[in-house]
RNA sequence: GAACCCGUAGCUCAGCUGGCUAGAGCAUAACACUUUUAAUGUUGGGGUCCUGGGUUCGAGUCCCAGCGGGUUCACCA
């Protein structure tokens, strides 16, 4: 490993501070009175109370004047300038303290400690006059130096993508704003989690790594165990052992699940995400739909405070209630064209007058729908709208509908022109649910790579009864894009999937 | 999988139709400076111009291939 100048003035500066008796790495704590953004706040109002302070973070500037500097502190929630001046830190004759160790050998992103007392300059700023100062962690790397002057122009932004989501420690630390997203993220889930859990429903773990893979289209990720000496598979979804919760006597369940698909990546795809996965028993897809909007208006308060939130150049209300449309209005909206009674040849001629792309050797009628809806309508939903009732061929876990021939109790919410939740009544006839694992079976033999697997155990537990109960999925991390107004998905997962580094 | 764009100092970037020893700001090193704030002033150091070929008297610049990244599309809930 070849080091740069830099790196190599830091290991210097370490070797240096090491020699006069100061551990660049001290084991024993730090005790911090005050958060940079409590001073902040408090001070200049209530002055009192804040002449013994002790605060510890990053050294994220430093301006040295002769025998006084100032310099900048980050922690955890803000930045705190602080003044240090030779004589108030140095012990008698011995100036070492700010000669050598301050100005010469603290590096910007260490990690220090100050104590001493809070004061306002003469431009105005609440800042720290040190009486003390400890190195906590010496920094060998230096940080990107991210600048903004009085006009709050950025210099010198950490802006590459790749290092940011490589190097996602170093963009917190530069990028501070890059921390609420996160921030955000949880609190959404712990909205959710506060919603589900006053109604009763249970927070439940799965397994997932699972010998059949099932619930959902999708590619998987697979793995071996040595000692069983079996294939397993990294879950693509939890659906199938939520329900045979349900089966086995609970009423509510819910997971938050990291689920692995084996596919493309993109903006909107990382091979590992989160979805959670709520099944409640004795509902149908109506009463979930009105949950849906209930729970989602609450997160986007608890998140943003409105139900208004900006995602790019849309303003997006969830307040209730949602629109709603049938799959096939929906079409009938966007395009003139009515296609509920249309046979397949009709759909296809229809879907080719449309321009939609169609490959008749491989679709079926539910797909060519789905294509027409994907590409006429989908794009166009900004406002939170929800789409119901899908052709049957697509849903091989719904319910049939009750009066519509051909369709499946089944709604998804579409948000910015783009799906975000899918919902249905969960089929619970054992019998029709093998013949549809054997429609999949088929497409698989066909060469669908994504077709879904027969699960003989879950058959056994449907055999056993299951209540009507609802399903629903919400992509977790599609939500919080929303919410955060992020325009991909690796700006609000911590470590996105990258390619590994060349060494 | 396809198209387009990008890769120059630790960071952000400039470098024209190919032409002296490859540049700037910040960071960094040295000196000065006790209320500054993109602190300032003076003086230094720092480069495999992504990699490998090719064209040329001469390549950071043009061509080809590769590697890495980005954007859009396709696939995909």
């Amino acid at each position: 490993m070849s080091l740069s100048e830099q790196e190599i003035i830091r290991r210097d500066s370490m070797h240096a501070l090491r020699l006069m008796g100061i551990d660049p790495y001290p084991a024993e704590g730090f005790e911090v009175t005050h958060t940079s953004t409590a001073i902040l706040e408090q001070f200049p109002d209530n002055p009192e109370g804040f002449s013994a302070v002790r605060i510890a973070g990053r050294l994220m500037s430093k301006r040295i004047m002769g025998k006084a500097s100032f310099a900048v502190i980050q922690d955890s929630v803000g930045t705190l300038q602080v003044y240090i001046s030779r004589d108030d830190i140095c012990d008698g004759e011995d100036k070492s303290m700010y000669n050598d160790v301050f100005k010469k050998h603290l590096d910007i992103g260490d990690f220090i400690g100050v104590s001493g007392f809070v004061f306002t300059t003469q431009t105005g700023t609440t800042t720290l006059h040190v009486k003390e100062l400890t190195l906590l962690s010496k920094a060998l790397r230096p940080l990107p130096i991210v600048k903004t002057d009085a006009e709050g122009n950025v210099h010198d932004a950490f802006t590459d993508p790749e290092q940011r989501y490589r190097m996602r420690y170093v963009d917190m630390v530069v990028n501070p704003q890059v921390k609420s997203v996160f921030i955000k993220r949880t609190q959404l889930m712990n909205s959710m989690r506060e919603y589900l859990n006053a109604k009763g429903y249970l927070e439940v773990e799965t397994p997932i790594l699972q010998p059949i893979y099932g619930g959902a289209a999708a590619r998987p990720f697979k793995t071996h165990h040595n000692a069983l000496d079996t294939t397993l598979y990294l879950r693509i979804a939890n659906e199938l052992y939520l329900k045979r919760l349900i089966v086995g006597g609970f009423d509510g369940v819910y997971e938050f699940s990291k689920d692995f698909r084996n596919e493309g990546m993109s903006r909107f795809h990382n091979p590992e995400f989160t979805q959670i996965e709520l099944y409640v028993a004795y509902k149908d897809y109506e009463w979930m739909m009105n949950l849906v909007e209930e729970m989602l208006e609450k997160v986007a308060i608890d998140v943003t405070g409105g139900t208004k939130v900006q995602v790019g150049e849309h303003l997006i209300d969830f307040k209730r209630p949602w629109k709603r449309f049938t799959m096939f209005e929906a079409i009938e909206h966007f395009t003139g064209v009515d296609i509920s009674e249309m046979d397949e040849h009709a759909l296809y001629k229809a879907a080719k007058e449309m321009k939609v792309h169609i490959d008749a050797s491989t679709m079926g009628k539910g797909k060519i729908i789905d294509e027409i809806f994907g590409e006429k309508c989908e794009p166009y939903l900004i406002q939170p709208t929800f789409i119901t009732d899908y052709p049957v061929e697509m849903s091989p876990l719904a319910k049939k509908h009750r009066h519509k021939e051909g369709l499946v109790e089944r709604f998804e919410a579409i948000v910015n022109g783009k799906e975000l939740l899918n919902s249905f009544s969960e089929l619970n006839d054992p019998i029709d649910q093998r013949h549809r694992f054997e429609a999949q079976l088929e497409l698989g033999k066909r060469g669908d790579e994504e077709a879904m697997v027969l699960d003989e155990d879950f058959l056994r537990a449907l055999e056993f009864g299951m209540p009507p109960t609802a399903g629903l999925g919400i992509g977790i991390d599609r939500l919080t894009m929303i919410m955060t107004n992020s325009n991909s998905i690796q700006d609000v997962l911590f470590f996105p999937q990258m390619r590994p580094e060349r060494s």
